[in-house]
DNA sequence: CTAAGTGCAAAATGTTTGCATACTT
DNA sequence: AAGTATGCAAACATTTTGCACTTAG
C-alpha cells in the first residue's frame, strides 16, 4: 500500500506526452516502441512495458487484453474514470476490431443492479463487451 | 464457409468426454494435457489446442483471455447457448480470480437496449464483466 | 485412395526479469 | 548518498507451425 515514490525521468515524459495525446486510442506496446524508435527517441523495451503496468495501476491506462500472442491494448483515459467523471464503457466488434466507446445510461443502470442484487463491483475499466458492430452485420 | 467435414477421431473424443463431464468449469490446455497424460491417454499438445479452437468455432466451448503470459480457459457450454437456452454471462473478479456465472434477467434487458439503440450485437459467450466479488470487499 | 487429423520438435509472440549502470531526489 | 529507473539480453509462458506419418471416410 505505501507507494514508493515515482521519479520524473525522460523516458516517462515522453511516454506520458505520447499517451496523453492520443485519448481513448487503442495502443500497444509495440506501438510505442515503434513511434519511438522513429521519433529517434528510442527508449527501451523493458521500459515501456514497466511503466505502462504502471500507469494501469495509476488509472491513467486501461489495458485490455484480447488474445495471447496477440498484443495488450492500452489506452489513455486522464481523469475521465475519477469520481463524477462520465464512466465510459467499451465494446469491441469481434470482426472488424473497431473499439466502441459507449456512454450508457442503461450500462449504468445495470452496473448499479449488479452490485445491488448480485454484489458485484463492475470494473468499467477492465471490461470489454465483445459482440458485432453496426457496419459488420451485413 | 463450406466447412470441412470433421473426423471422428479417438482423440476428438477423448477430449470431448473430458469436457462434457465438466460444464461451467474453468479449464487450461494445461489442464487437458496434464489430465490426460495421468490416464495414460497421451495427446499430443498441438492437437489439443486445434481441437479446443475449434470447438470454440463450433460454440462448444467458450473462451476466456485472462492476460498474456496466462493460459487462456475454455468452459463446456454444450447446447446452453443454443436459440432459446437461458443465456448465462459471465463475472470475473479481478483479486480472487473466482468467476461467477450470472442468469440475469436485467443483463438481457441490457443486452437488448445496447441492441436496439446502439446496434451493437453483444456476444455473451466471449463477454466477461470484470469487477470485484462479494468476498473481496472485504 | 484422399482428405483430414496427429505428434513432434522447432519457431514465433508477447511479456518479464536479472543485473550492472545511470539518473532523481 | 540512497532509492528508483533504465537498458540490454536472456529467460519465460503460451500458442502456432512445418512436415512426415497415420487414420477416417
Amino acid at each position: 500500500m505505501a507507494d514508493r515514490p515515482t521519479y520524473k525521468t525522460k523516458q516517462r515524459e515522453i511516454l506520458m506526452d505520447y499517451l496523453e495525446n492520443r485519448p481513448g486510442v487503442h495502443i500497444t506496446a509495440g506501438d510505442v516502441c515503434e513511434y519511438l524508435k522513429i521519433q529517434g527517441a528510442t527508449i527501451g523495451q523493458s521500459t515501456v512495458y514497466r511503466q505502462l503496468e504502471r500507469l494501469v495501476d495509476e488509472g491513467k491506462l486501461n489495458k485490455y487484453v484480447l488474445d495471447n500472442n496477440t498484443p495488450a491494448c492500452f489506452e489513455y483515459v486522464g481523469e475521465a474514470h475519477k469520481e463524477g467523471g462520465d464512466t465510459c464503457y467499451h465494446c469491441k466488434c469481434e470482426k472488424c476490431g473497431k473499439l466502441i466507446h459507449l456512454h450508457c445510461e442503461e450500462m449504468n443502470e445495470f452496473r448499479e443492479h449488479l452490485y445491488q442484487e448480485h454484489h458485484f463491483r463492475l470494473d468499467s475499466r477492465r471490461t470489454v463487451l465483445y459482440g458485432i458492430c453496426e457496419d459488420c452485420q451485413e
